[in-house]
DNA sequence: TTGTAAGCGTTATCAT
DNA sequence: ATGATAACGCTTACAA
C-alpha cells in the first residue's frame, strides 16, 4: 500500500543472487555476460518495469541531460516558438529542457541562473530580461565552463548570440511604408533600454532621414510587447495636432492595438494610417485588416540556439567568444499597410 | 584553462584540513561546529561561489524538487497561461518545472512519461494528447507513486483532475447567440474524440434542443485548434445552400478565422453572422469585430494544478481517486456577437 | 563469466 | 567540536 517500490538494480541483483554489477552489464548487453542469464535478467526487468535512475547517472557522469532556457515570456507566439525550435533538436538528443519566465524582471533571472547552475544542468539559454542592467550572473556560468547560449536580446556577454536581424527587418517595415505614400510614420516602439527596440529605432531613423522624412519626437512612443500596452501610446498619437498617416508597431501585439483603437476613432485602415507589425504571429493573416509585417524565423532561431550548444558539446570546450548568428527576417505584406493611392 | 573546477565540499575540506562533514555542518550553520571555523568556512564558500550539488542531494534524499508538464502545445496562450499558473505556485517552493509538447500525437506523450520517470521527478501534471486512446504509460506514473494531476482534458484515469466546466461556458455562448436573434447556429467544434470537444458539443446540442432549434448535421464541422485550421471549414458552412448567422467556434483561433472567411465571402460579423468564441485570447478584445467569447481561468486553473500536486505531496500519499475540481468560465460579450435586430 | 570496490557529492548517524 | 562511515543507484576498472 505504501510502499513506493521503485525497482532498482539492487532488487533485481538480489532477485538473481548475483551482484549489482552483473545485472547493470546484463541490461546493457555486456558481451561478458552469459547469454541465458542475460536474457533472464532482461526479462525480469522488462517485466518489473526497471528504468535506470537518471539522477544517480548525473551525479556518475557529471552530465545530467538537462538544460535551461530563461526567457522573458511564454504566454506569445515568438518564445514559445524559439522553445519549440530549442526542444525539437535538444529531445532527440536525450535532453530535457526546462523553461523559465522572468517577467522581464531582473531579481528572478539572478535566481534561475543560480538554481540552474546548483542543479548541474548542462546548459543554459536565455532572453535577458528587459530591466537587466549587471550581468554578473551570466558571468558566474561561463565561470563554472556551463555553455551558456543567448539569443534574441544582445548584450555585452562574451557568449554566442542568436538574434534575428532586426535592423534590416525595420528598415524593411518602415521602407515599405513609405512606398505606400506615408509621410507622417511614427514608432511604436517597445520597451526602453533592450537591444531589440534600439535596431529598431535605429532603422526607423536611418530610413526617415534617407527618405528625408522629418523625425519628430512626439511620433516615437515606447510601449511594452503585450497588446494591452499598445493602446494608450496610440491613442496619443491619434490625438496629436497632426497625427501620423503610418504606424510602424514594435511587433503584431501592439500593431493590432493599434489597429483597434484607429478604428474606434473612427479612422481607417490603412488609408487613414497604414500599420506595419513584426513577428507574423499566426493570428496576423487573419485579423482585420490583415497585418502587414516582418516575419520572423522563431523556429529556426531556437533550433539555431540549440545547435550551438550542441557543438560546444561535442567541442568540449565553453566558448566564451562573442560569436552572433544573425538571420534574415522577411516583409510580409498584406492589407493594413496597402494604402489605395 | 580547461579546467571546469566545480566546487565541492570536499575542495572546501582540503583547504581546512577537517572532514567534508565539518565543512557540511559548517555550510548550514550547525550549532555544533566551532563558531570560528564556521565563519570561515562560510566565507570561503561564499568567496568560491560554492553551491551544493542538488544531483547528489536528490539521490540523497530521493526527492528531485522536478516535477514535469505534458501539454499538447505551449504555442497558444491558454496553455501558457496553465503553466504560469502552475509555476507561480511551485517555483517559491523550489521546484523547477520541465515543460513537453506532444503536438497532440500519442507517442511522444509515452516517451515524456518514461523520461520523467526515469529522471524521477516529484510529480506529473498532463493534458492528454487528442490521439491518445490507451492511458497505460499513466498508470505507469500511478504505480511508481508519482503524484499525477490531469488537466483541461479529462479521460478515465483514476486521478485528481482540474478542468473548466466546458459545458456551461458552452451552454452561455449558445444562448448568448439565440438571445441575440440567431436562429441558425453552426458548431465549429474542435478535433474529434476529445472530452473538451464533446462536452461544448453537447451543450450546444441541448440549448438548440431546449430552443427548438433544429440540429443540422451540416452545421455542426470539426475543426483543429490553431487558427489555420478555422479557414476551411468555415468556407464550407459559407456555400451551404443556407448558411448559418450565428457560429459558436471551439476557440478564438477558430474565431478568427471564421471572421477573417466571413469577410472575405463579403458578409458582415456579426449582422450576416455572429460569432463567438472560446478562451478569451489577448488579442480577441483588440480584433474586429472585437471578439465575444467564453473566458477561461487559465491561470487559476494551473494554480489549482499545483496546489493540489502539494496537497499530495504533504500528505506523502498518491492520490489515486478521480478527484475532479471544475472551474466556472464567464461569458464575454463584445461586439461580434451583437446583432443590430 | 562474475564479483569487489571505489567513486560521483552530500548528509545523518554514530563514534571520538 | 570534529571525524569516520554508510548510504542514495549506478558503472567500471580490477580481481578472481
Amino acid at each position: 500500500m505504501s510502499k513506493p517500490k521503485i525497482i532498482t538494480i539492487k532488487d533485481i541483483a538480489r532477485k538473481f543472487n548475483c551482484s549489482p554489477s552483473t545485472v547493470s552489464r546484463a541490461l546493457k548487453d555486456h558481451p561478458s555476460i552469459n547469454v541465458y542469464t542475460r536474457k533472464h535478467i532482461q526479462e525480469y526487468a522488462q517485466k518489473l518495469g526497471y528504468q535506470p535512475n537518471r539522477v544517480s547517472l548525473s551525479l556518475l557522469n557529471k552530465k545530467t541531460y538537462n538544460v535551461g532556457v530563461i526567457v522573458p515570456n511564454i504566454t506569445g507566439y515568438f518564445n514559445a516558438a524559439i522553445l519549440d525550435g530549442i526542444q525539437t533538436i535538444l529531445e532527440p538528443q536525450g535532453y530535457t529542457v526546462s523553461i523559465f519566465q522572468t517577467k522581464e524582471f531582473y531579481e528572478p533571472e539572478v535566481s534561475y541562473i543560480d538554481n540552474l547552475l546548483a542543479n548541474r544542468v548542462d546548459g543554459i539559454f536565455a532572453s535577458v530580461s528587459s530591466e537587466t542592467k549587471d550581468y554578473s550572473h551570466f558571468q558566474r556560468v561561463l565561470a563554472q565552463q556551463v555553455p551558456l547560449i543567448l539569443f534574441d536580446r544582445d548584450c555585452e556577454i562574451e557568449a554566442p548570440t542568436v538574434r534575428v536581424d532586426h535592423y534590416s527587418g525595420a528598415v524593411m517595415a518602415v521602407e515599405h511604408l513609405i512606398q505606400m505614400g506615408c509621410k507622417r510614420i511614427a514608432h511604436l516602439k517597445g520597451p526602453e533600454g533592450l537591444s531589440v527596440t534600439q535596431e529598431r529605432l535605429t532603422a526607423y531613423l536611418d530610413v526617415l532621414e534617407k527618405h528625408g522624412l522629418d523625425i519628430r519626437e512626439e511620433y516615437i512612443l515606447p510601449t511594452g510587447f503585450r497588446t494591452f500596452k499598445g493602446a494608450y501610446p496610440t491613442k496619443k498619437l491619434l490625438t496629436l495636432p497632426e497625427p501620423p498617416d503610418g504606424i510602424f508597431a514594435v511587433n503584431d501585439n501592439i500593431a493590432m492595438a493599434a489597429m483597434h483603437v484607429i478604428r474606434e476613432h473612427g479612422l481607417t485602415v490603412p488609408d487613414d494610417i497604414a500599420v506595419i507589425g513584426f513577428d507574423d504571429e499566426p493570428h496576423a493573416a487573419y485579423c482585420f485588416p490583415t497585418l502587414s509585417t516582418i516575419k520572423q524565423p522563431t523556429v529556426d532561431l531556437g533550433k539555431e540556439v540549440a545547435m550551438l550548444f550542441l557543438q560546444q558539446v561535442q567541442a568540449e570546450s565553453v566558448a566564451i567568444a562573442k560569436q552572433e548568428i544573425v538571420l534574415p527576417s522577411e516583409l510580409v505584406i498584406r492589407n493594413s499597410s496597402l494604402k489605395k493611392r
